[in-house]
RNA sequence: GCCCCCGUGGCGGAAUGGUAGACGCGGCAGACUCAAAAUCUGUUGCCUUCACGGGCGUGCUGGUUCAAGUCCGGCCGGGGGCACCA
């Protein structure tokens, strides 16, 4: 019998498939859909085993829900704009366009081996003229739905980068592509205005059941909303102030009113220069990297104003302007109140300023309840606080509520976390912003007939700041309004823009507009979206709120665009050393007698821990490499077996040799002689066709619920099943092998096709529906019951399936083992679950 | 600092509160072979016993329950998110 060779089996079926058009999305809408979406790579040119991860389990899933009879919509792209484009120009003197086609192409090949059951004919670039077109017709609309806006704003500079980066892509205070510490800067900037839905997008999140709870809340904290109320102080010198404050309770604990730097009142006081001026500088000097805020002291500097509290007219507060205030958040003032906020605290201990208590917990002493070092945040009652003493903490927040909106100036509000996106890159290789700026008429919108706005093809990338800004001609244009002279915007669209509809442009990639509503609304929403948990932010929420602005500009009629989510681990691998501490390639390394030496020169390895493949750590393994020497249906089992899919992976040459051994076994059984002709019947009860049943019911969950390490296993008690029932009725192990090689179809298609044609099968198993289990033959009638004295099991006892309980304490009774713990005594109660456990007590 | 998740054999991992360790890797023993590879069979949590058997076992510790890996409290360890957000 000869051997399987992947490699032959697997291009001749990829090329069947292709002839046949197996993959292309029905357009037939009579059938349920099942919209499956994998996140589309980035072109770097190759691809990587992540990517081998990720779709290959968005592909299981397609592959079963077409054979589950669904319309299955599984398409692909290239999110194919951004830096990396523009960095090989610089380097490499080619157009950002040819170096991103040419990497298309290459990961296409790649991608074309793993034999993954995509609709290639709605495959597009978001470089294309085509897609981005679309965008600014988008982001037309979205500018006249009011959700786009132009502001001066201090900005996340990237100084590597040389763009402006919106919040979400600022970690630790750095960069998130270029990793370096980021600056502020006052620029006038693109903003789109997520805010307008922080409500809707916090509190739909509660209605996506089938996304990771983790992802879930780490978007609530994101928003982060609070209640509170706004209020204002009485100033000094005549003029007033405004706080945010979501403990309005503490009023009569403050010890002092606090501005940002960035405060109009402040820049109206650092006018007259001097000291606070200085002050505001050092502020600003500090910016926002995690490790300044870590080290920065909270310094203040008293302005000489007071304020006047609310409730009492001869009560003055200083006021000072405080490095730790952040103008964007609330009203960039607040009162401090130190007793009971451990930020405010630290701060009047520099500055000697009062600390009241004005909470004391349950059972403390008002009269001696002291803070010390650690502000109490914590419940309990009102004292020092005339008529607030006595309330809880809710009560007298909503007291000073009543008796501040009374006296006026005051109003409860919502407080998000949340700010808007800003989108302005100062980047060549991007979607350009369809705006004009006239002198005349201000900013004007493209006019629709005139988009795609395209970017010039010569651009000069050895320029400081942004080459399309520094193209001689492009930017200059004529006023859509006036006919007069004008400038182009010479910005370019966050790429995150790009990937936050890319899902509903596959619904038809034709469409004369940005979308055809039809086909959204057949597609829409994703049923299962497949990707790294690193987009749990970023690209989820900008995405979810495209949704709500396209439903806004009457596009789509949906505001979720993902109805299921699944977040995929990373795939790891062991790191290696020499003895010179350098590190080494896997396939440098030999391991044998439990230890781990070099190829070559059998000089000894340092064997570390297994991380995350990366280049600069050299653990690395080419899916090109390991789909040449296995074939792409061993990496696929691979990638599915054993580590929950949600988990890291580990990736080892044993397991691989072990799944490529496993394909070999498939294929000896799938391709032995002797079996009944296709269609034979079969009937009866014999274990093989118990096992074939029980497996098809299995399978079937746990893919449905993308357990596939569960699905794996189930396939290898079925195998298993098969091996050890030899002498089982020909027309049943037919029926066990066809099963299984249906089973496997998902997971490993080119084996399944091979095996299906090797048991007389027409192709293909890709279009064959999916086996489903007979109920009888899954059902137990006869069940092995645990029999426990105590707690502790004492043996088994084998009854009929739901037989009464009676029968099962019987039989639990009889058996030696529990009559010799009993010694004679009776029972003081007997527990029978049944079909599950006996518990004797004794 | 705040919030969240996870701790099960040598390893990856199974287990609606009901027989802990399915399935796989690795190991051990055997068959086939001149031999090896490949394949097949058996075995494999730990301790104890010639054996039958017995005892102990899901990070530690208390609790709820007839019954806890699973539920609740406290601790220890690992990972992640947010972070001057008033």
């Amino acid at each position: 019998m000869a051997r399987y060779n992947a490699k032959e089996s697997e291009q001749r079926w990829q090329a069947a498939w292709n002839d046949d058009h197996v993959f292309l999305t029905p357009t037939d809408r009579a059938k349920p859909k099942c919209y499956v979406l994998e996140m589309f790579p980035y072109p770097s040119g190759r691809i990587h085993i992540g990517h081998v991860r990720n779709y290959t389990m968005g592909d299981v899933l397609a592959r079963f829900k077409r054979a589950q009879g669904f319309n299955v919509l599984h398409p692909m792209g290239w999110d194919a704009f951004g830096l990396p484009a523009e960095n090989a120009a610089r380097e490499k003197h080619v157009s950002p366009r040819d170096w991103t086609y040419a990497n298309i192409a290459a990961m296409k090949d790649q991608l074309k081996l793993m034999g993954l059951s995509l609709d290639w004919t709605r495959e597009f670039a978001t470089c294309d003229p085509a897609y981005y077109k679309h965008q600014q017709k988008l982001f037309l609309d979205f500018w006249r739905e009011g959700l786009v806006y132009r502001s001066e704003a201090d900005v996340n500079w990237d100084p590597v980068d040389q763009t402006v980066l919106a919040n979400e892509q600022v970690i630790d205070g750095r960069g998130w592509r270029s990793g370096a510490p980021v600056e502020r800067k006052k620029l006038s900037q693109w903003f789109l205005k997520i805010t307008a839905y922080s409500d809707s997008l916090l509190e739909a999140l509660d209605t996506l059941s089938r996304w990771p709870e983790k992802v879930r809340l780490m978007q609530k904290n994101w928003i982060g909303r609070s209640e509170g109320l706004r209020f204002t102080f009485k100033l000094s010198n005549g003029g007033e102030v405004e706080v945010f404050s979501t403990r309005p309770d503490t009023l009569f604990g403050a010890s002092f009113v606090a501005l940002s730097p960035d405060h109009p009142l402040t820049e109206e006081l650092a006018k007259q220069g001097g000291a606070l001026a200085r002050f505001q500088a050092e502020c600003r000097r500090i910016g926002t990297a995690e490790e300044a805020i870590e080290k920065a002291e909270k310094l203040g500097y008293d302005t000489g104003l007071t304020a006047t509290h609310p409730f009492d007219p001869n009560w003055k507060l200083p006021v000072y302007v405080a490095n730790f205030v952040l103008m964007a958040y609330g009203t960039g003032a607040i009162f401090g109140c130190p007793a009971h906020d451990q930020r405010d605290l630290d701060f009047v201990h520099k500055y000697n300023l009062p600390v009241v208590p004005v909470v004391i917990p349950e059972g403390a002493d008002p009269r001696s309840f002291d803070v010390g070092n650690e502000a109490y945040v914590g419940p309990g009652r009102l004292a020092n606080s005339r008529f607030l003493d006595g309330m809880t903490v809710e009560q007298a927040k909503d007291e000073v509520a009543k008796r501040l909106e009374a006296q006026g100036g005051a109003k409860r509000t919502v407080q998000y976390r949340l700010r808007d996106w800003l989108v302005s890159r100062q980047r060549p290789w991007g979607c350009p912003i369809p705006m004009v700026h006239c002198a005349k008429c201000g900013v004007v919108p493209v006019g629709e007939s005139d988009l795609p706005v395209k970017a010039p093809d010569d651009l000069a990338f050895n320029v400081k700041g942004n080459p399309l800004d520094a193209h001689p001609t492009w930017k200059h244009t004529t006023c859509p309004k006036c006919g007069g002279a004008a400038t182009r915007d010479t910005d370019t669209l966050d790429t995150f823009v790009d990937s936050s509809w890319y899902f509903a442009r596959f619904c038809d990639t034709n469409a004369a507009e940005p979308v055809n509503r039809e086909a959204v609304d057949y597609w829409l929403p994703v049923d299962q979206y497949i990707g790294g948990i690193e987009h749990a932010i970023l690209h989820l929420l900008y995405a979810r709120f495209f949704m709500r602005a396209m439903k806004k500009a009457e596009w789509v009629r949906i505001e979720e665009p993902f109805a299921g989510l699944f977040t995929q681990g990373m795939v790891c691998h062991e790191t290696y050393k020499d003895s010179k501490g350098d590190w080494l390639p896997p396939e440098a390394v030999n391991k044998r007698d439990g230890g781990a030496f070099l190829k070559d020169s059998h000089e000894p390895v340092t064997v570390g821990p297994s991380e995350k493949m990366s280049k600069s750590k050299k653990n690395v393994v080419a899916p090109e490499t390991i789909i040449d020497i296995f074939g792409a249906d061993t990496i696929r089992w691979f990638m599915l077996s054993d580590t929950p899919p949600e988990r890291d992976i580990e990736w080892t040459a044993e397991g691989a040799d072990a799944c490529w051994k496993f394909v070999q076994r498939i294929w000896r059984l799938a391709s032995e002689t002797g079996l009944p002709p296709v269609g034979t019947p079969v009937s009866g009860d014999h274990p093989l066709r118990r096992a074939t049943h029980r497996a098809i019911a299995a399978v079937t969950e746990d893919l449905a619920a993308l357990r596939f390490n569960r699905a794996v296993a189930q396939v290898y008690t079925l195998v298993n099943a098969v091996g050890s029932t030899q002498n089982a009725p020909p027309a049943a192990q037919r029926e066990a092998l066809e099963t299984l090689v249906l089973l496997i179809g998902p997971m490993m298609p080119h084996l399944a096709e091979s095996c299906w044609e090797a048991l007389g099968h027409k192709p293909f198993v890709a279009t064959a529906p999916w086996p489903v289990a007979d109920p009888a033959l899954v059902a137990e009638d006869t069940i092995t019951m645990a029999v426990q004295v105590n707690g502790k099991l004492r043996g088994t006892i084998t009854v009929a399936k739901d037989c009464d309980k009676a029968e099962a304490e019987k039989a639990a009774l009889a058996l030696e083992t529990v009559q010799r713990v009993l010694d004679g005594k009776t029972p003081k109660k007997v527990i029978v679950v049944p079909n599950r456990i006996v518990n004797i007590v004794a």
